[in-house]
DNA sequence: GTTGGAAATGAACAGGTGTTCATATAAAAG
DNA sequence: CTTTTATATGAACACCTGTTCATTTCCAAC
């Protein structure tokens, strides 16, 4: 009566992780009851404390993934380069990595009340780490004379918001492709920040 | 033992759509309960149930009233003037406004998933029209010669997102003042559409 | 075929949820 | 002062919450 198969297939961990991050993004956190990411995965509520200690620790846990996973990508991926250029590689990269998970950029900035301090705190400082890369970026082009602005914080501040909105309204295979959104984006921010 | 002073206001009504908006604000939605509401006001939660059908009406009241009193203010701030004169009003417009709302824009666009599918209809229809009216500026200045870039739908959204990301870090009394904020952001988005 | 151990159940716990309603209170109207 | 009317109470409703745990199920190793 439990499972459909008999098997155990040994995979119910990441399932829970996956169901989660789907179900806080589409509902929010306080939203959503462990019975109901249990359901999602096909197993009883008690089953999913074999996999987290308690909620609060299954969206910390969903979030520092996230931040740590991200911040490893683009440090892979940020090309030895001038600003210019590493501003239009942050750019595509923000825009990609998050294009292909919503949910996980839905989370990471929209759950952060509903971490308890302590949590909160670990998970602002994977944000703020990040964003000080693109913060310096800003700072080594303005220097070189390749950018001007008033203020490289709010810069800062504009250039991830203006990105972090991308989610809520593209559709995958909808009137723009991934590369176009990529260039229209760049084609703003190069000129926002242009000396 | 109930109120603190005996004698009635009648202030009651406006007491509870203000500590719902500072709650939902701070906790969201779901996060916050009928009773914690009703204990910022100083009253018990059947009392709520004189001012509001349930929740989710109170909800959506909220919103509501404040996209509509957003365009009515735009509305009449609007200057008629020309695509550029326009989109700085815009810009400057929309800062000061939600500068001073932070809690209602807060609500207004991370809330959205808690309505019901009527109640969403309608606030998105609001939203739009709203998010409309910054469109139709950017697509006559394009049609005029004096912006460029490469789809006016997304330089909305684009637009709109960097906009709204300020009342996560903007705090009163703070390293900038208002004035400064809407001349650093006005500067950023006259440069991102220049033609 | 039996044993060992991990994985999952399902009932139970204490407490919180939105909402209702008979009752009490207080202010206003006659 | 008495009646009316709006306002608020607080107990009660059925149900949902996160979490625990003794028990069962199932696979793998011997």
């Amino acid at each position: 009566m439990a499972r459909k198969t008999g098997s155990h297939s040994g995979t119910t961990g990441p399932l829970i992780y996956d169901a989660a991050l789907r179900l806080f993004a589409r509902h929010g956190y306080a939203a959503v009851s462990m019975r109901q990411i249990a359901a999602e995965v096909g197993v009883q509520a008690g089953a999913l404390y074999l996999y987290t200690p308690d909620k609060q620790t299954l969206l910390f846990d969903l979030m520092k993934t996230h931040m740590e996973e991200l911040q490893k990508a683009w440090d892979e991926a940020c090309p030895q380069a001038d600003a210019a250029t590493q501003l239009e590689a942050f750019t595509r990269f923000h825009i990609r990595y998050h294009m292909t998970r919503p949910d996980a950029i839905f989370i990471a900035y929209m759950e952060l009340r509903n971490l308890d301090a302590a949590n909160f705190a670990v998970i602002e400082g994977l944000r703020k780490r990040y964003e000080m890369t693109l913060e310096e970026i800003l700072r080594r082009g303005q220097e070189a004379g390749q950018f001007t602005f008033p203020d490289a914080k709010v810069a800062t501040n504009a250039i991830i918001a203006m990105l972090n909105g991308i989610p809520t309204w593209y559709k995958e295979g909808g009137r723009l492709d991934r590369d176009r959104v990529e260039r229209i984006y760049w084609n703003m921010i190069r000129k926002s920040v242009a000396a």
